[in-house]
DNA sequence: GACACCGTGTTGGCTATACAACAAACAGTT
DNA sequence: AACTGTTTGTTGTATAGCCAACACGGTGTC
């Protein structure tokens, strides 16, 4: 049902959820506190309870909605262009949202929307490979892992960078480096 | 009392005004609807009405909010300083709202605030005037008034100029202007 | 004049949030 | 271990805000 949420739920959520984002770019989050959180929001600590578990339970609902957006770019993508992946498309949403990947991609270690979104990634490429490559899904799984990773992290230095090229450019160089590998595949 | 404001009152009066600022910078408040300012705002129309009685007193409120804050301001001056008048500290005061005394001071005509911050300066200087010059009331009246409509007009005029001198510059010059007028009544 | 549309001021019922308080868990100190 | 301070998760009550609806007044069109 399309219902409309509330216009106090919705700004509840929108700053706590900024709130925390603030937060992330100062400390990790084991070392943030609901109580913090709370009061740099000016949200009353039980309304944060009404609405989330914890704060792990916050971020991991940001990261959802943050997937959910780029599965439905992807699913556009799907319906008209030629390109391997849509890496511009992929890039505009990214610098739309810079502070909050920044911040969530660069946390020390993997977590987990930098998974969510490789898995993401993989999977729709090892879609897309099998449907444009007779090759054994065994070697696309390999395959796609090994582009989407090192896109990731192109995209997380390049995020790092401050941008120091435009989105076309590096959807470029990500695109041609996908597809040397490709070309190697394709004489196996 | 100085009982603590609900926190959903305080985010409530806070957009209200601020949206009103913002559509008082596009138009007059002749032209403005409660209902558009609410929507900007995303309050609820009858909230607004629970705290206000129309947009126009939504508006008065404001301007007195100001006159307050430049009360308490004027007031701290009155305890320790020789200057004529406190001109830095109300411009540092006006370039921290700039915005809104942008929008106020210059509508159409004489508004409310104008003549609110006019009747405060006068009502500052008369009495600062008296306690430091033995000269009848009511040429100090004539005085305080020409001294201080030149100068909103100068404060005005410099914050259409987006403020082309500092604050100490401009203040500098307001005092001189002032005072060179000082000494023609001494010689009377 | 009739009609449609828009904004206003108001109302009643419901929902979300605030607030204070409490018990428990945790961490650090002696 | 005892103590202190902090944070957490929860609870009950009060408050503020939301929403939909209504009647009314004003405006413009036919």
């Amino acid at each position: 049902m399309n219902t409309k949420m509330d216009r106090r739920k919705k700004y509840t959520r929108m700053v706590l959820k900024d709130s925390l984002m603030q937060l992330l770019k100062e400390k990790p989050i084991s070392a943030i506190t609901v109580k913090e959180l709370c009061e740099l929001a000016d949200i009353n600590r039980s309304t944060f309870y009404s609405h989330y578990g914890d704060h792990y339970d916050l971020l991991s609902k940001i990261e959802e909605e943050i997937i959910e957006d780029m599965q439905e770019k992807l699913q556009m993508f799907n319906m008209w262009t030629e390109e391997l992946i849509p890496i511009e498309m992929i890039l505009e949403y990214i610098v739309d949202k810079k502070d909050v990947f920044l911040v969530l991609l660069k946390e020390n270690g993997e977590n987990n929307l930098h998974k969510r979104v490789r898995n993401l990634a993989h999977g729709f490429l090892v879609n897309h490979l099998m449907r444009m490559h007779s090759i054994e899904k065994d070697k696309i799984e390999y395959l796609s892992m090994f582009i989407v990773s090192g896109s990731i992290q192109m995209i997380i230095s390049w995020l790092d960078r401050g941008m120091d090229k435009s989105e076309k450019e590096l959807a470029g160089m990500i695109n041609t480096f996908a597809n040397k590998g490709l070309l190697g595949v394709e004489s196996l």
